[in-house]
DNA sequence: GGCGTGACTATGG
DNA sequence: ACCATAGCCACGC
């Protein structure tokens, strides 16, 4: 018996990521805390290299870690489809980074409180 | 159970 | 701003 429902935490954060805005972006961190698993944000990343966003329509290059960093971006098809796919939406990439990162960065819990 | 690894993060110098 | 360190935790060996 594990005391991590893979199966679940799956679900969540992959519908997180899916609320993620057009334009806009968020962290590791802060979709694990909103999921209710606030020290996984390890295992977020693991989800996300798992999803195959092209084919499941998932937003995933729209996820970058806590200062704005495209560290995921080796699991896209080429280094520079994360960088591009960003920039087709109007988020700057520049050396690895998001430009305006405090602007551009979307709290997931900010819209879970309904 | 130990150990290294990873799309991580917070903190301190 | 950069680097080191220490937490974090599933997973494979």
């Amino acid at each position: 018996m594990k005391n991590f429902d893979n199966t679940f935490f799956t679900y969540v954060v992959i519908e997180i990521v899916k609320t993620i805005p057009y334009g806009r972006a968020t962290s590791y961190g802060a979709i694990a805390k909103a999921a209710g698993f606030p020290n996984m944000s390890r295992m977020v990343g693991k989800v996300l290299s798992n999803c195959d966003s092209a084919t499941n329509n998932i937003p995933a290059h729209r996820v970058v870690n806590s200062k704005g960093e495209l560290s995921g971006r080796e699991s896209f098809g080429s280094s520079h489809e994360m960088e591009h796919l960003l920039a087709k939406e109007g988020i700057i990439v520049c050396y690895n980074k998001i430009k305006n990162w405090a602007k551009v960065f979307w709290d997931p819990i900010s819209e879970i409180q309904l």
